[in-house]
DNA sequence: TTGACAAAGTTATCTATATAACTTTATAGA
DNA sequence: TCTATAAAGTTATATAGATAACTTTGTCAA
């Protein structure tokens, strides 16, 4: 299976990608390895004939993939194959909050309480001072899947509450139109085992594998405003990654 | 009339970072929301006193960065957040292979099998057909943390067996530098819970939560030529990842 | 041999303009 | 009213340079 690339797209593919991916396939190929230097911008010029910007459009693609490395004054270098950048996408997670036909979300409970000290650390705030304590319960096809367990601050003057208590919200608070009130939010997986409380929620058997997702999301004067955990049945969900170079073909967009 | 443009304004910040950074705290501040149209690029061009391909330079950086999309033709907007690209970093996981000082590496077993459903089915080659089987056990401080079960192709016209028997070469294939062999992977991250087996390989106990990452590696020829499993004790790893809109800041180099 | 310095080469940023392709809107004609 | 077309506006691609900042290398003098 070959991969020159003029031939191909009817010759209407413009100068900067077809150059891009020239270059990525001499690096794949191995014509130019990790720590090479490809030639320079001025000599590229001359053997593709066209522009200095438009050189420099590819470059800066290979640079944004981290395909290589530019100094300033020196060359541009192939870099080394990156492994500690393999990223693993949510999208299988979020994809069920998506689907609503499959999928309901059933409020267990809604209270206000205290800040614990572990409460009160993560949301910034006093102890002792109230938040909103939410539980739901995530089902898929009426199987509960997962289990979510939220700490928000109370603040009447913000209009967070009945927002967020929309079962459907919880994918919209970031994918819907409109202003969202978060503005960005960390989030940690771990492995864990489900204890018969935790089992007992999602209707299944303890001891069985889950995934905890322990979340911290912040509004747009990034003061915490949310922290909780959502307990996913491990046989529900997974995590899918792709590392190393890929030979040539799409453009660096985002459809 | 030259210069004066980048120098000045504010500390040697180029022009096209500083328009991008304003652009995306007007979007975070809620003065675009999504859906609206920005600004066309030459109003834009009046508005910051730059030539085109400046403007088009910052428009390149939010829509890289997923921020907005452009239309051709009809103008550039303001995306939705997108959670579904939130993505987890594998950088702890591989720091552990690159940490020498506190990592060992120890070959448990090397021997040749033939295939089964399963093992001919990944790697794409006949059942029965030979092929490398690895166990490793990857040591922190002394304590086994990671155990590794890796189905190699056995070919002997390739020099991939010495290469990977080299305890550390499991990061080294990727990261090291000159040419490697293998072009691309697919991972993919299970919640699981250790079977006594395991937990004795680990030396730990049975029943605590743990990570499998199952592994495929692919050589230059897109062929498959590892297919194996990660077992990483729960207690040693997490995954972190960080969503929403930057304010404003860094640079979208790879440094 | 060493150090200072100049020169050449390289990437980084930016200008100003041009053409093409595409979308939206306004307009004229039936 | 409806349709076809023109016109204006928008992004996409590309040219042909310019200046600045930085790195490497070679040369010359001490």
């Amino acid at each position: 299976m070959p991969l020159s690339h003029s031939l191909e797209k009817n010759g209407r593919e413009p100068a900067y990608i077809r150059i891009c991916n020239s270059l990525k396939d001499r690096i794949a190929e191995g014509v130019y390895v990790s720590g090479d230097r490809l030639p320079s911008e001025s000599e590229l010029c001359r053997l593709h004939k066209v522009s200095p910007m438009t050189i420099r459009r590819s470059i800066r693609i290979l640079l944004d993939q981290g395909i290589v490395t530019t100094v300033q004054g020196s060359g541009t270098f192939v870099r080394a194959p990156h492994l500690n950048q393999v990223t693993f996408s949510l999208k299988e997670f979020f994809d069920i909050f998506k689907d609503e036909k499959r999928t309901q979300v059933k409020l267990m409970d809604v209270c206000i309480t205290k800040a614990d000290d572990m409460v009160s650390a993560r949301l910034q705030i006093e102890p002792g001072q109230r938040v909103i304590l939410l539980q739901r319960l995530i089902l898929r096809d009426g199987d509960p899947v997962i289990y979510h367990r939220e700490f928000l601050v109370y603040d009447p003057a913000r209009p967070v509450i009945e927002a967020d208590l929309e079962i459907t919200t919880l994918y919209g608070l970031f994918e819907g139109r409109g202003q969202a009130f978060l503005k960005r939010g960390e989030m940690t997986v771990e492995a864990m085992v489900l204890d018969p409380e935790l089992a007992g929620h999602l209707n299944t058997q303890p001891l069985l594998p889950a995934f905890r997702l322990e979340h911290l999301f912040y509004d747009f004067d990034d003061h915490p405003v949310s922290w909780g955990r959502f307990i996913c049945r491990g046989d529900v969900l997974r995590f899918k990654a792709t590392v190393g170079f890929g030979i040539s073909g799409q453009k660096e967009n985002h459809p």
